[in-house]
DNA sequence: TCGCTTCTGCAAATCATTTGCAATAAGGAT
DNA sequence: ATCCTTATTGCAAATGATTTGCAGAAGCGA
């Protein structure tokens, strides 16, 4: 899949942008997964998870541990380290660690994304695009390789006066 | 410069790859460089200069440590440590951190380029695309930003029998 | 050569993350 | 509901990469 691409075909547009995944339906929740994949339920992963479901904001480990804690502050931050690793391990979260920075986790949705950084906020806003996916693939393939996995992060920071096109509100 | 693309434009290529920089002719040496800058030419900095200006493979900080200990056996990690951030802090050198590694270190050459990394041996390969490039950039204007930065690494593993193009050898 | 700084080596400190271990708690079986 | 086995937790110590305080060493302009 995706494999065999026509590196001369002319894309129709540049790149398709698709919405931050906190305006799409939710699916599954974490907790339940955890237990089909034939973990414990604890009481800890049950607040994990639902703090990581809840956060829209790639929040990175300690946030996570500190929201968790104003729940049950008798969690430890290695339960949330160890938790969070096994999330990831099951394929439930994935983490990013953007430049200079501690590992900040969001809930896998499936659809692959990349990332673009608010340099002045540090927010995170989740993008796709074709184009630049299939470029990739392109690029590696003349030199030899065969694409296995990638990290693209853009750094920018926003135009003053101009909100961003997904989080405008109509009015 | 690269403001005002036209994001409709029929690119006659998908990408341009250029040569890794051990095949392009040397530029100024580090050590003058530094000197340039106000600092001191101590004997430690001389022979890290040397090291990264011989080295063609990305090698991380305990690597280029080793290299120079092999010539004075004295120098301190953390000599290395601070000698190559104070190199990239006046722009003579880049580092990066692919995933889960040390930071590894190249000679500033001026020229962007992003990283193919074979996942097989680690080996490093430069490619610069224009086409992602304008690609980054307009994506980041869709989303109601000016890009200021970005990250793009392609992890894959070598095509079996089939060389890479750059490094193939005439015969 | 002199003297003023900048540097270096060493060890200790940070920062993010992981791990050893004894105590605790899931959750299937009874 | 109670037991029992085994996974999981909290805590503290360990790790790995990188930084830093400090006293002694070494550039380099005068």
């Amino acid at each position: 899949m995706g494999e065999n691409v026509n590196p001369h075909a002319h894309f129709a547009s540049i790149c398709e942008l698709h919405l931050p995944d906190h305006l799409m339906p939710e699916t599954a929740n974490l907790a339940d997964l955890c237990r089909k994949h034939g973990r414990r339920l604890t009481g800890q992963r049950r607040i994990i998870a639902d703090v990581v479901s809840a956060a829209h904001d790639h929040p990175d480990v300690i946030e996570i541990h500190r929201r968790a804690a104003a729940i049950d502050p008798g969690i430890a931050l290695s339960t949330v380290y160890r938790t969070l690793r096994m999330f990831a391990d099951i394929g439930l979260i994935e983490t990013h660690t953007f430049e200079g920075g501690r590992a900040r986790v969001e809930q896998a949705t499936g659809e692959h994304h990349d990332h673009l950084i608010d340099i002045t906020t540090g927010k995170v806003i989740e993008f796709r695009s074709d184009a630049i996916e299939r470029l990739q693939t392109e690029i590696a393939r003349r030199l030899g390789y065969r694409l296995t996995g990638h990290r693209l992060e853009l750094y920018a920071e926003p135009i003053p006066g101009r909100a961003s096109p997904v989080r405008r509100k109509a009015r």
